[in-house]
DNA sequence: GTCTATAGATTGATAGAC
DNA sequence: GTCTATCAATCTATAGAC
C-alpha cells in the first residue's frame, strides 16, 4: 500500500512553480505578482513564503528548470542513439530533443528563452552560467557536422547555427501539437535545410541582375 | 537662414520615446517606469506627461514606430527593384529590408517583436492590427516564389515561412555592423536556404537507417 | 501549511508654482 | 516645459495566530 500525499506541499509547490512559469514567460518579470501567482493557485499570497523565500529564489528555480529540461531532453535523445550513429543523426537528436523540451515544458523554456534581460543581477549571472552546457552541446554538432563532410566547404558555420537555432526557438510561437509531429517537421527541416528549396531545374541560376545583390 | 530648435520639445520627445523603447524592449512593460525614462532624460517623471498622457500612450507610440519602421523598410527596398524583378529579387529585398530595419531601429523592433503580451489590452489589440500589414506582405512574397517555381513542388510553405522568419528575427540577437554587411548575410542565407548546406558528393544520400527518422 | 494584518518601498498620475 | 509636492494604489515581504 502506496502511501499518497503524505506531504502534500509538494504539489504546492510544483502547482506555484508551474503557475509562476507561465505568469513569468508570457507577463515578464516584474509585471507578475507574488499576488496574482497566488490567486491562481487559490491561496493567499503570504503563503508563497512558506515554499519559496522570495520571488527572486522562485524565477530562479523557474529558469533553472527551463535549461536543465533542454539539455537534458538533448542528451536523453543522444543516448537514444546506436554506437555508430553519424554527425546527421546526432543533429537531428539535437534539434528534436531541444523541440521538444520547448513543447513540453513550455512555460520554463519560454521563461528561459525570454526573461533573461528582465532578471534581477544575481539571477541573470546564474542562468548565463547554465546556458554555457548548452552553447557547447550545439558547439560539438556543429563541429562534427563539419568534420564529417555535412556541410560544404563555404558554408559558414556560425551563420549556420543562428540559422537553425532561430528557427528552433520560434517553434513555440507555432507548432501545434494537433497538427503534426514533431518528428515531421524536423525531418521536413533537415531535408529544407541540407538539400534547400531550389527545384532541381533551376540549380545555379548564376548572377542573373548582379547588381541588386549590390544594391541596399 | 534656417530657424532652429523654435520648439525643443519635440527633441525631448524623441529623445524619450527613445530611452523608452531600449527599457521596454530590454526590461519589459511593467519594469519600465516613468521615473527611470525621466532620470535618463535628465529631467523629472512629471514632466513627461507634458508630452504624453500616460505610459500607455507613450508605449503606444513606441510599438507603433517599431511596425511602422519594419513594413517601410520592406517597401522601400521593394520600390528600388526594376520593373523586371523575379520573385527571388523581391525575396532578397524583403529580407534585407526587415533585417535593416532590425539593425537600424534596434530598441522599436525588438520592442515590437518582444512586448506584444505584456502590453495593456487596449494597446496589445492596436499592435496585432498594425501587424496585419506585414504578414500579408510575406504571404505575397512566398506565394510569389512558388508560383514563379523557386519552391520545391514537395516543400511546405508554412514551414518555410517560419524558418525565414525565425532566422530574419534573430538577427537582432547576434548581428554585429562592425563585423560584416548585412547584405552580405542576406546572400550567404539565400544561399544557403536555396541550394542547402550539403556538399554536391553527399546528396540524396537516401535512408541510411531510417528507422532513426521514425524515435522521437 | 495557510491565514490575517500590516510594514515599508515604489508606482502612475495630478495640481499648481515658476 | 519643467519643477516640487503629494496622493492613492500596489508591490514584496514579515510577524504571529491558528
Amino acid at each position: 500500500m502506496r502511501k499518497r500525499n503524505v506531504n502534500p506541499s509538494v504539489d504546492t509547490r510544483e502547482t506555484l512553480l508551474r503557475l509562476a512559469a507561465r505568469s513569468f514567460a508570457t507577463q515578464g518579470y516584474t509585471a507578475t505578482t507574488m499576488r496574482s501567482i497566488a490567486d491562481q493557485a487559490g491561496i493567499e499570497a503570504a503563503s508563497i513564503y512558506y515554499h519559496f523565500s522570495s520571488k527572486e529564489e522562485l524565477v530562479d528555480i523557474v529558469m533553472e528548470h527551463g535549461a536543465d529540461s533542454i539539455v537534458r531532453h538533448i542528451n536523453e535523445h543522444f543516448d537514444a542513439l546506436p554506437a555508430n550513429a553519424g554527425a546527421d543523426d546526432r543533429f537531428k537528436a539535437a534539434l528534436v530533443g531541444q523541440m521538444s523540451a520547448l513543447i513540453k515544458f513550455g512555460d520554463y523554456a519560454l521563461a528561459h528563452g525570454r526573461l533573461l534581460s528582465q532578471l534581477p543581477d544575481k539571477v541573470r549571472e546564474r542562468q548565463i552560467k547554465r546556458r554555457e552546457r548548452h552553447q557547447r552541446l550545439w558547439t560539438t554538432v556543429f563541429d562534427d557536422l563539419r568534420k564529417e563532410g555535412f556541410l560544404r566547404e563555404d558554408v559558414d558555420i556560425a551563420l549556420c547555427r543562428v540559422f537553425v537555432l532561430g528557427f528552433i526557438n520560434s517553434v513555440q510561437t507555432w507548432f501545434d501539437p494537433k497538427k503534426g509531429s514533431l518528428d515531421k517537421v524536423a525531418d521536413q527541416f533537415i531535408t529544407m535545410f541540407f538539400e534547400g528549396v531550389q527545384p532541381a531545374a533551376k540549380r545555379r541560376r548564376s548572377g542573373r541582375r548582379k547588381e541588386l545583390a549590390a544594391s541596399s
